[in-house]
DNA sequence: ATCCGGCTTGGGAAATTTGCCCGAGCTGCA
DNA sequence: TGCAGCTCGGGCAAATTTCCCAAGCCGGAT
């Protein structure tokens, strides 16, 4: 195994816009002790790559066109357990951290954060220890992170079921047609998935329901 | 006036992400004619930043927290009306590439554009031509051809701006903080998209900010 | 110059939904 | 047997949505 310590710690840079990439490079460059070994521009490339270069630290944006980011994260940590896997995206919502952590990722790290921050990310992600960035780190405190996996496995069958026909558009009064429940019912299965995943919002809501592939979009 | 040709171009980063500024500002040094003279994290200290330092081009990302990005380039036009503004952002919706160069700006660039084609349109830009990426050509001509406009044709910019945070996840009093307008009025704009759109539920929303690339999941 | 129409901004009030409490029946499991 | 978790719904205050309206502004048409 190439343990590459001593030189300094390798990088795959995974993100769909070039000149954002050629950004981060010269950044993590410039550091001296970080390397950029390899670059890809979505989730299919992506553990190609990772294979290819065996790198210490995979940087990854999220949201990216294509299999969702949270899928490349599960295949990476799937065949190569001791992948480091650092999320490094513009979005700070609760529920998307949690999937992300719960999918595998090693570190959650916002672009709103300083560059020395993400820097530090890096080298804490490298060293096995779990990194994110103090805004990441609120919205989680205010969420009590719940220490279970995925962020579906919260919910049960009936919850996924109602999630995935409001994410799809159908209305309160269709949903409770379509199971035959009273509306309130459906109300308040509504207010448990929001509660559980820590959507603050429908939009949210709809958000987890495409990246966890619950619907298409 | 300093007519800064004979010693290159001077740059105004306007980005809300320092990392991202960081990188960019990396990206455009190393080609030697290009000068980041000064950097904005957001809309309002666009302006100041631009009167200080008078740049030949101002780069800047119109999805920002805070005052929309379009109110920073009519806010800079308006005063300044040699100002020659490159719009730089992951967006590629024609109403936005249109509202954009509507506003006053001289170039349209997506951050899927390669590097090269960039720091080409910078230099366009520079010269007082127009300039805009192959992809934001490519939906410029589409749009034009297409019979039926885009669902967003129908929508007015604030309204645009407004259902793109919504679906990014924002809650309303978000918005409403962001954009420095009444709760109440966010929710009549709310109220308004759903019925020009015919979405009768957030999440229908959400979907058709989603496939008008307004949002990405 | 004037009017018309559309955008933007908000008020008001009724209708609906949310947020969060509760209990009850069911299942599986220890 | 008992506990835990899912499913289903009631209740009720608080918040939001829905829909109507008005006023200022601006651009285009008359």
């Amino acid at each position: 195994m190439n343990e590459v310590a001593a030189t300094g710690i390798s990088v795959l840079l995974v993100d769909d816009h070039p000149i954002v990439r050629q950004g981060y490079r010269r950044v993590l460059e410039s550091q001296g002790d970080l390397h950029v070994v390899a670059e890809a521009d979505n989730a299919a490339d992506a553990y190609g790559a990772f294979k290819a270069h065996d790198p210490d630290v995979v940087v990854l944006d999220i949201s990216m066109p294509g299999a969702s980011g949270l899928e490349a994260i599960r295949n990476i940590r799937a065949r190569s357990p001791r992948a480091r896997i650092l999320v490094f995206t513009m979005h700070n919502e609760a529920v998307l951290v949690k999937a992300a952590f719960g999918a595998g990722a090693s570190g959650f790290v916002t672009k709103s954060s300083e560059p020395s921050a993400v820097v530090n990310a890096i080298r804490s992600v490298a060293r096995g220890e779990r990194a994110m960035s103090d805004d990441i780190a609120h919205v989680l405190a205010e969420d009590s992170l719940s220490p279970t996996g995925s962020v579906l496995d919260q919910l049960g069958e009936r919850e996924i079921e109602i999630l995935r026909q409001f994410a799809g558009g159908a209305t309160t009064e269709e949903i409770a047609a379509h199971l035959n429940l009273s509306v309130k019912t459906v109300q308040n299965y509504h207010y448990l998935i929001k509660s559980k995943t820590g959507a603050r919002t429908d939009a949210q809501l709809v958000r987890l329901a495409a990246t966890c592939g619950l619907t298409r979009i």
